[in-house]
DNA sequence: GTTCTCCGAATAC
DNA sequence: GTCTGACTTATTCGG
DNA sequence: CCGAATAAGTCAGACGTATTCGGAGAAC
């Protein structure tokens, strides 16, 4: 298979493809799509639905087509009211799969859902069906009717809350429960519920006693469905309404210190040994004495305190940021602790994560117990064989452009968003403007995935990542923008009230290219060439790379079969990258002279360390990055074992290092590693080979990781400051700034 | 009262 | 961003 | 042909640099 021998001749790691999943089905004018975050969201919603004064959204809002990440994502489309969707079942989407996995059992999804209430099926079906199945309502209405016979049949028997336990086999939700119907679910049952998923580490185990909590909410409070799936995903809003706490660890550490007694460094010093201030927390409580006792804390109440605080901005906001919080740590008791201050810290740490929530929120829904293995089978082709395309995979920021409009585009609404759902509109008022060089007249509303990058106008040159990152973040006006960005289109996602996202590449890129210009400097479709030997690519790589891109997109083109459309495209996205192959990106090696403790499942063993390159020159040792990275558990253990022997009390004083960095336990120079790098980069944080290519500026590296130790060399003879700096010089990018004179600041224009 | 500096947070990669 | 590790799912292989 | 072994695919969570933003508090 093509893939396979793509990926074996170039030696890459397992494919990261960037994956194209996106289904978008749009009603009239209406650019709009919900990524699986908003599917998640609205399937709530329609539990809460007769609750529901709900905080309607804006129905104009745009959103983001989440379409480059590994997960399966739920995407739906939705008629731009969502309220419809709620009610209305024939506009539920086909949901539209996620994973090349299910959704190549596209043809086969009748048969699917007939199954699936009888037959074992896989998870992804199951998924799916969590979006298609329907009326919600339906179902809650089922286990209500349920709840009403347990009440008749025979009294509940109320578990006590402490007893309450979700991963019970054949768990009933409203008899294990911990409270009755229509109560507020106790803070408590989420706290004991996550416990429980965090001792479990297979998915399908989580999955069910995730899921069996929410049938209990379902069943019991459905109102508070919503702020459940949202602790346990600890997010407050979907994410494109980027909704943040703006707390962390310093400040959490604080508040615990005051509450409890103890000095910050206290309290610092305890969550290093264990590497999670949840617990310090829950001990911390635990043995405190407390004059009175507060009221048991209730789940949505917590939920809506943490969006207080995420609401809270000013004067002085801190501050009360920390007072709410206090208020609530005070009132929580055991367990509520450890998990109270983790949603804090914004990472609960207990193995689950969207997909899995999503997961139990389809299999809570449907009632339907998942079982692994399954009937159906699809035949997984990846790159047919010279049916691939590669296209340069450009060094800048992900921006997908929504342009809505029906008989003309509505430009005033058009929309860019990042890689993350974030809504960059602001942050790039140049290219909003100079949209309508971009669109050809029969252009009325269009989705565009591009790479904003960096360009130098005069030289017609690309400019590094870092120069890109300078840009002013949020309402930048025009004037006062020094970067100038060129976008390189590489995909059209939908056009003219058509999703695209079915149609095979070779359908969107020529679409793409007979309805768009290209405008020299502004607006450029993506370098592309079909290639059919591994020869082709690897000099296409080449010439990626000395073009200062990072390296390639190898995509499917595959045109003819209409049946392998989005099913097959998704799985073939590979990422190739020049520092993927061997010998040919950079290495380096390196001395070790500090540590830090690892957090989370690193506790107890350095989790990270300081890098230094030698400096014969000034006979010292220069910081040149931290590396957390490419190391085995294994490793770790050994290293950290190894790196005892050498550990010294204070820094050599011909350490040079930025006080930032400081290390939890220096080294004395002695053992080497090899570290691979993308790039290296200029530092205003590291002191390799400083004032060789820059004055103060010292260098660093790109997405460092741990190759191996390196026993045969000495310190000395470790990469010196000065290789490093012919290393910088030597990178394609550097070189072709250099080429070019390099014009007199702003006289951009 | 205003400005400057520092540092945590957020977000690109 | 990179990377490892645990787990699940698909495929292959030997009796 | 079936069950065990192995390969491949997913997901979560460790960790990286560099930049801007915004609040806090000191300096002016």
């Amino acid at each position: 298979m093509a893939q396979r021998s793509i990926k074996s001749f170039f030696k890459v790691s397992p494919p990261k493809p960037i994956v194209d999943k996106t289904e978008i089905q749009v009603n009239g004018d209406e650019v709009a799509a919900l990524n699986g975050k908003e599917e998640k969201k609205k399937k709530v919603k329609r539990q809460r639905i007769e609750s529901s004064e709900s905080e309607s959204e804006s129905t104009n809002e745009q959103i983001p087509i989440k379409q480059e990440k590994q997960s399966p994502k739920l995407y739906a489309s939705p008629k731009s009211k969502k309220k419809k969707i709620l009610t209305e079942n024939k506009n539920e989407v086909k949901s539209p799969p996620l994973k090349a996995k299910s959704s190549t059992k596209e043809s086969q999804k009748k048969e699917v859902t007939e199954k699936i209430t009888k037959k074992e099926s896989p998870k992804h079906n199951l998924l799916e069906k969590a979006v298609k199945v329907e009326p919600k309502e339906e179902i809650v209405e089922k286990e209500k009717e349920n709840v009403q016979q347990e009440k008749e049949d025979k009294k509940e028997v109320k578990v006590a809350v402490t007893e309450y336990n979700p991963a019970k086999a054949n768990y009933d939700p409203v008899k294990d429960a911990c409270w009755s119907k229509g109560e507020e679910v106790p803070y408590y049952a989420l706290a004991k519920t996550l416990e429980s998923i965090e001792a479990t580490s297979a998915r399908l185990k989580i999955v069910s006693i995730l899921s069996n909590y929410y049938r209990s909410v379902i069943a019991l409070t459905p109102e508070d469905l919503l702020p459940s799936v949202y602790l346990c995903l600890n997010q407050l809003a979907p994410a494109y309404h980027s909704l943040e706490l703006g707390i962390a660890e310093t400040y959490l550490m604080k508040a615990i210190g005051q509450c409890t007694g103890r000095t910050l460094a206290q309290v610092r010093g305890a969550a290093h040994k264990t590497g999670d201030l949840g617990s310090v927390a829950e001990q911390a409580r635990a043995t405190q004495r407390t004059m009175f006792t507060p009221p048991p804390l209730k789940l949505r109440r917590v939920f809506a305190a943490l969006k207080e605080i995420a609401h809270m901005t000013g004067q002085a906001s801190v501050n009360k940021k920390i007072n709410k919080i206090q208020s609530l740590y005070v009132a929580s008791k055991n367990q509520e602790a450890k998990y109270l201050i983790r949603s804090l810290e914004g990472k609960l740490r207990i193995g689950l994560a969207e997909q899995s929530v999503l997961q139990a929120l389809a299999v809570a829904t449907a009632l339907t117990p998942p079982h692994p293995g399954g009937a159906l089978r699809d035949q997984p082709y990846l790159l047919d064989s010279k049916k691939f395309t590669c296209e340069w995979k450009y060094d800048g920021e992900r921006a997908q452009i929504h342009v809505p409009g029906d008989e003309q585009p509505d430009l005033g609404r058009a929309a860019i968003f990042s890689r993350n759902q974030e809504n960059n509109t602001s942050k790039y008022p140049d290219i909003l403007r100079r949209l309508p060089s971009l669109l050809k007249g029969d252009v009325s509303s269009c989705v565009l995935d591009c790479e904003a990058v960096a360009y130098d106008v005069r030289n017609k040159q690309i400019l590094p990542f870092q120069v890109l990152s300078t840009r002013k973040r949020k309402d930048a006006s025009e004037a006062e923008i020094k970067v100038q960005v060129c976008v390189f289109v590489f995909d059209l996602l939908y056009l003219n009230g058509r999703a695209l996202v079915r149609e095979p590449l070779a359908q969107r890129r020529r679409l793409l290219r007979t309805h768009f210009n290209a405008v020299e400097g502004e607006w450029q479709f993506a370098t592309s060439k079909d290639c059919s030997s591994m020869e082709e690519v690897q000099q296409f790589l080449d010439e990626a790379v000395r073009g200062s891109c990072e390296g390639l997109m190898v995509k499917t083109l595959n045109g003819e079969h209409a049946k392998y459309d989005i099913a097959r495209r998704s799985h073939n996205w590979l990422k190739l990258k020049k520092d993927y192959l061997d010998g040919v990106g950079d290495t380096i090696d390196v001395v070790v002279i500090g540590g830090y403790m690892g957090r989370g499942k690193r506790a107890g063993v350095f989790g990270g360390f300081l890098l230094a390159c030698y400096d014969p020159d000034n006979e010292e040792y220069q910081s040149i990055c931290k590396i957390g990275t490419g190391f085995s558990d294994e490793d770790l253990q050994t290293l950290s074992e190894t790196l005892k022997a050498h550990q010294i009390d204070a820094p050599r004083n011909y350490y040079r290092f930025e006080g930032a960095h400081s290390p939890d336990a220096w080294f004395a120079a002695a053992c080497v590693w090899e570290i691979r790098c993308a790039d290296l980069s200029l530092s205003p944080a590291h002191r390799a080979a400083a004032g060789l290519v820059d004055a103060d500026k010292g260098i660093s590296l790109r997405f460092p990781r741990f190759v191996r130790v390196r026993d045969d060399k000495s310190p000395e003879q470790a990469t010196s400051a000065r290789q490093v700096a012919q290393l910088y010089l030597a990178q394609d990018q550097v070189k072709n700034q250099a080429n070019k004179p390099t014009p007199k600041e702003d006289d951009f224009y």
